[in-house]
DNA sequence: TAACAAAAACCGACCGGACGGTATAGTTTG
DNA sequence: CAAACTATACCGTCCGGTCGGTTTTTGTTA
């Protein structure tokens, strides 16, 4: 009658299935994540999962999901009140995300590659961050470009591109965190 | 006798190979690159491709530093005479390779997922520059704002993240400029 | 220059294995 | 019982790589 009390357990597969997906990445690379080798690491069998995702498609799409959701979570408790409140969130946000989810956000990109589509829920985010970016300050360009160095910082630690030594890191940051907080 | 320099044949074989690749991977994406579909656009067969790149992995190498000599030659190509000369020229040479590698460049960071030794070239080469940008400057981090700047506007354009608009992504770009020029 | 051997370049059938997905039979639970 | 859920066997496909053989190029010698 009632919705059938057991989303317990229902969502708690999906979210078993979606950490498993999350360890393999972490641990064994982007490409291993294959709905065999999810299923086990997830305790269950082939067949479960693809009842709770019909296709790997879906599966991606759901760790995609569930990782936006992640980080918004995070931005979104930046308790800071300022104009670029946004802005400096999602500084924070890449600062704070101490290479946990590196080789994760690899697999995410390594499936864009090849199924570009998925990334629109992040597309659509990140166009909303934006907005919001760009309407709370009067210096658009300024902000567009710590909007830009953030990503580009993002992407420096995920392809462990090099950063100049940690001292010049720490001072850099430094650097955008006064440029973020001088615009309004 | 009269044998001119011939190499150019062994060479071609080589070069061919790596443009199928590319053009694989712009026209059906970065999935799609497989040892035998690179082969036939090529013009020749698995076996003679395999000769040429003994291994995928091999023939992924090959692309990568096609692709790096090519932004070299770009890179060094900007005529400016500046204190961040190198700076500017990443910044020009991202704006001018207008979408033309951007499966491309997929392609890399997809392969890059699965054997991430593959981007060492790539961090030495950008270690290089770094280091040379961070020496040609007195204002270290404000170079290194730029630099990850830069490195976000090629993630954007990669992965057709939102910009914002064209009216303010050329104001932006415009600013970028203004801020590298004023460094020394 | 012709003959010829050796090496380089290339061919394509084939193998082994992984992977996504299906089919179906079984099990739990309300 | 029925519905939700799970397990297992299996299929078709694809792909990287091997291997034995063939063609083409090159160097040498007469």
């Amino acid at each position: 009658m009632s919705t059938p009390p057991r989303p317990s357990e229902c969502r708690n597969a999906s979210r078993r299935i979606l950490s498993a997906a999350r360890a393999i990445a972490t641990r064994e690379g982007a490409g291993r994540i294959t709905i065999e080798a999810v299923a086990k690491e997830a305790g269950l069998s082939k067949g479960g999962l693809l009842y709770n995702y019909p296709t790997k498609r879906a599966l991606l799409s759901g760790l995609l999901a569930q990782m936006l959701a992640e980080h918004r979570e995070l931005l979104e408790s930046v308790p800071e009140r300022h104009p670029a409140r946004t802005l400096r969130g999602h500084l924070e946000t890449v600062l704070q995300s101490e290479d946990v989810d590196g080789d994760l956000s690899m697999a995410i990109l390594a499936t864009a590659a090849s199924d570009p589509q998925l990334l629109d829920p992040l597309r659509a985010e990140l166009t909303d961050d934006l907005g919001r970016i760009l309407s709370d300050t009067q210096d658009a360009p300024g902000a567009m470009v710590a909007f830009w160095a953030i990503q580009g910082l993002r992407f420096q630690k995920l392809l462990k591109l090099p950063d100049g030594g940690a001292d010049t890191r720490e001072r850099v940051i430094e650097r955008l965190r006064a440029l973020i907080d001088d615009l309004k």
